[in-house]
DNA sequence: CGCGCGTTTGAGCATGCTCAACATGAGTGG
DNA sequence: CCACTCATGTTGAGCATGCTCAAACGCGCG
């Protein structure tokens, strides 16, 4: 891992991503200064659990997960970060020490921001904290919504619902690709890996066909029927 | 249910809570502008999902608890609110619909914070938004502390979880009261109220006696072990 | 006293995990 | 371009956990 500036790339990433699409270019240009990057290996730590945390993450490319660890080294995902993604934020603005672990899953490019600088920003900038507050509500309602998934669908209704999150609006049959391993869908969907393959051949019979990270959806209707 | 204005031990209540705690009174006194008061018996549902959402709701006496429904009616608990939390704001800073079902567990007493009067004190005053992100950033590492437990931990380790989580800081034996009855805790840890009788049975051969809604621990790093 | 709710206990069952074998596929080097 | 290799994905069998359904229990309250 090594720590630069950042590109000018970088910055398009950052500026076009969804916390900072509706900030004023000089709240924007606030928050970037400061910001460093670092590249990450496909399976670096970023942090673990309990670590000091001084900066807020924000994945300019590659995929990074967050989890929690139990008895025997057990693992269980909390959340996968795509590019544009922001986390570490809870940690840093209530002043505390990493609650779980991340891990890059792709090869990453990661932006840190400086953390007292972004709380700083967020006390004087009420731009700047209704960005923030916004991107909280969100996240806060993903991890809510799949806390109730968790407790109320088998793993097929889980896999139906993730691909129907995938798809859009309206049109009865489609195909799209998985942006990451089935390894990391199961993770993400709480699955061990081999429940998440049964649940795609339990699928085949309601229209899914799979192909490698291919997905192709026949019939939209018997999918959310399931 | 009615609806009224605050009393003065309503104002006390809200003002002493931990979203208030750090606010300057000016700034407290204008959350609090225009806000009413409803009462609940247990198991009213105070909104559903889907519902348009025009307050933030505020838990002055009694317990409500958030859930989500599948299929057959089946429901599952996202949160539990004791006096003093708040919810019900991040469909409003949003401004969605309800992404959950919320009801009453037993007779309550809610405060209703004028939604869009929030919104635009959070936009103005830097102590509001601050105040409201750190408790969002709360919220957000407890849903998915819960979540990553889920995953993790069997239904005895979850429930010595909790009781851990009840006790005092290094205390090796104590005895505390639950605030609910056993049927909330159940669905608070996501278990059938069936199998929080179990788990219970399991940990007292770990020294957990249990009387009624009476908990005593003999024995503190047996539950640790767990 | 008896009704009703909350809790406990029991038995059977479904879901998904573990462990292991096997298949597939991508990447590497000859 | 093929062969080899390692990682990834699939399939199978057995098992553990927790759910469902049903019955008994206990306690509070009319």
């Amino acid at each position: 891992m090594k720590t630069s500036r950042l590109t000018s790339n970088d910055r398009a990433v950052l500026l076009g991503s969804r916390l900072f699409a509706n900030l004023p270019a000089p709240a924007a240009e606030a928050v970037l200064e400061g910001a460093t990057i670092s590249r990450h290996e496909a399976q670096d730590v970023l942090f673990h659990q309990g670590d000091a945390i001084e900066h807020v993450f924000f994945v300019v490319s590659g995929l990074v997960r967050l989890y929690g660890t139990g008895k025997g080294g057990r693992e269980a995902d909390i959340a996968v970060f795509p590019r544009g993604a922001l986390f570490g934020e809870k940690a840093v603005f209530l002043d505390q020490r990493a609650t779980a672990h991340a891990q890059a899953v792709h090869p990453s490019i990661i932006a840190k921001l400086d953390g007292p600088r972004l709380c700083r920003l967020v006390r004087e900038e009420a731009d700047v904290a209704w960005a923030l507050l916004e991107l909280l509500c969100r996240h806060g309602q993903m991890t809510e919504k799949r806390l109730a998934e968790d407790r109320l669908l088998t793993a097929p209704q889980r896999v139906a619902n993730y691909i129907l999150g995938q798809c859009p609006g309206d049109s009865p049959a489609f195909t799209f690709r998985l942006p990451f391993q089935k390894n990391v869908l199961a993770g993400k969907l709480g699955l061990a890996p081999e429940a998440l393959s049964r649940a795609f051949s339990t699928l085949r019979q309601s229209g899914v066909i799979v192909k490698g990270r291919l997905i192709e959806i026949r019939d939209r209707e018997a999918l959310e029927r399931f």
